[in-house]
RNA sequence: GCAGUUGUAGCUCAGUUGGUUAGAGCGUCGGAUUGUGGCUCCGAAGGUCGGCGGUUCGAGCCCGCCCAACUGUACCA
């Protein structure tokens, strides 16, 4: 039996949607996260922390069927037969914690958090299935100041992470105008529910298939580039015309314009006309604290169809950059939100007003990445202390733990392998340098530190292995009780 | 879900009208150099050709079904 049956291996592999985190993007995320943090803080807003389980009634979602349990969410039945979720989102479960902590809380009570969340869906290109979210909220306040105060924050917090004011644009709608347009086309009432939802889905289609695309949606439908075919919302040429006058009607002006431009150019109701009134709102508060050129009041956006109430908005970034494969490739929208007044009130007889956003903190590092703006260099590893002699492993320890005592990050090389393995080891490490003590220098009581940067500089002059090896390139001969300081003296120059 | 495309070594890919033992580059490991990461040279390991069935004297190649991945689209609470 001593060889392994190789057809029944295990087979290693990561589930679709999912991805391993090394060590470069963990520390590059970690240090977004401080900086997004930074930025809720100043606002004054406070951390809490839900888990990633919820009951899945509490998430929104009806008990999962029992042919397709695990549809968009990921279900399971707890031992008492109770239906479970990973949570898809940080909005709903803040709204359960909300509702079960009201009495103690401050009202309005405005709190942020970061943390995973799951969708069981088809991932694509800058989609997964785990993801982390960073979200802020405030709850209990109706004011389109407080949905203004959303919108600052996200622009704050984007360039805090270092993208360019002119690269984003943190883009608002509200849902009653929305609701004021179905309206106007004769799309009110329940027996159109369906209708409308077609025709709020067409419109934000916008920036992707443009207005061409829009057009299609709303009349007979629109075939996509493998020739399959999307079913459109069948609307007349009179309401077609009227959903492109509104999805137009944003002005270069600027956003007071915008509003007048579809309150002119669209007869709708009370609700619509509410609606225009809060962006007019929010639009007053956001100029008034010159953020006029960062918000803009757009009608095609939409944003998730279900909990919102009011205003929406949604942070897209506006520059291009090429994917791996050099194809153009755009970020698009990383990280949205709105107004959701019923969503704490499912939980409690008394409506609740809340307004928050979230952003996508893995699609926006992906974009970091891609501008440059994060480094995706790799950190600089360890000391790797190397062992030519395996009968003073003892000693070679005390030299780690001397370096560690120092401050120093270090460590003993662990493997079975020669010399010249272990030098691969530390330089795939990314290790600033070595040391070495073989016997010739245990008896001369010296170490050898090897600067593992500066020889591969070294390296590239020197084309004859021989010499390669008899120079032994940026090695110093150090006595032993001068480890730490010849270290040291590497690390500085490395550093600078 | 729907549509299209693609599945050959760890990765990227060749593989002729169906014809013997399926190849290359990179990577990995080892050696030249048993005490030194690069370069060079040499060598080795690594494959049920996505799976099952069919046609055929013979299938990586042809046919059918299934599976998976990718892209688009739909959905995204």
């Amino acid at each position: 039996m001593a060889e392994k049956d190789k057809t029944n291996a295990l087979k290693a592999r990561l589930p679709r949607g999912l991805v391993d985190r090394h060590a470069g993007a963990i520390k590059t995320a970690d240090r977004m996260l401080s900086t997004i943090r930074g930025v809720y803080e100043l606002y004054g807003f406070e951390p809490v922390e839900t888990p990633l389980i919820e009951y899945t009634d509490s998430l929104g979602k009806f008990l999962p069927d029992q042919d397709r349990p695990n549809e968009g969410v990921f279900s399971f039945q707890d031992d008492d037969e109770q239906w479970l979720s990973l949570r898809y989102d940080l909005t709903a479960p803040l709204a359960r914690y909300v509702a079960e902590n009201y009495d103690q809380l401050p009202k309005p009570y405005r709190s942020y958090r970061n943390g995973w969340v799951f969708r069981n869906e088809k991932p694509g290109p800058g989609r997964f299935r785990q993801f982390m979210q960073f979200d802020a909220d405030t709850v209990g306040s109706a004011s389109p100041a407080a949905d203004a105060e959303m919108c600052m924050m996200m622009a704050d917090t984007i360039e805090a992470l270092g993208i360019s004011r002119g690269d984003y644009v943190i883009r608002v709608n509200n849902r009653k105008v929305l609701d004021g347009v179905m309206e106007s086309i004769g799309l009110a009432g329940p027996e159109n529910a369906g209708k409308r939802l077609t025709v709020l889905r067409a419109i934000d289609k916008l920036d992707k298939f443009g207005p061409e695309g829009v057009e299609l949606l709303l009349g007979a439908g629109r075939k996509d580039e493998s020739g399959d075919f999307t079913k459109g919302a069948g609307l007349d040429e009179a309401g077609v015309a009227t959903v492109m006058k509104y999805v137009a009607a944003q002005s270069s002006v600027g956003n007071e314009a915008t509003v007048e431009s579809i309150r002119q150019n669209i007869g709708m109701g009370p609700s619509g006309v509410e609606g225009l009134n809060e962006l007019d709102q929010i639009s007053v508060i956001t100029t008034a604290a010159g953020y006029s050129d960062r918000i803009k009041i757009d009608p095609s956006v939409v944003r998730g169809l279900e909990y919102y109430t009011g205003p929406v908005f949604e942070a897209e970034l506006l520059f291009e950059t090429v994917n791996e494969k050099g194809e153009p490739a755009r970020f698009g929208s990383v990280g949205g939100g709105g107004r959701y007044d019923g969503l704490v009130g499912r939980f409690r007889s008394e409506s609740i007003p809340a307004t928050g956003f979230s952003i996508g903190v893995s699609r926006l590092m992906a974009a970091l990445t891609a501008l440059g703006k994060v480094s995706a260099e790799a950190e600089i590893g360890p000391v790797v202390v190397t062992i030519f002699d395996r009968d003073r492993i003892g000693e070679y320890q005390k030299m780690v733990t001397e370096l560690r005592n120092a401050g120093i990050r270090a460590e003993l090389y662990l493997g079975g392998s020669g010399p010249k393995a272990q030098l691969k080891y530390a330089d795939k490490r990314n290790a600033p340098c070595v040391v070495i003590q073989g016997g010739d220098e245990k008896a001369k009581g010296v170490i050898q530190v090897k600067d593992l940067a500066l020889g591969k500089q070294m390296s590239a002059e020197i084309t004859d292995n021989a010499v390669w090896r008899e120079a032994r390139p940026a090695q110093v001969e150090v006595p032993e009780t001068d480890l730490v300081a010849a270290v040291r003296e590497i690390l500085a120059r490395q550093a600078g």
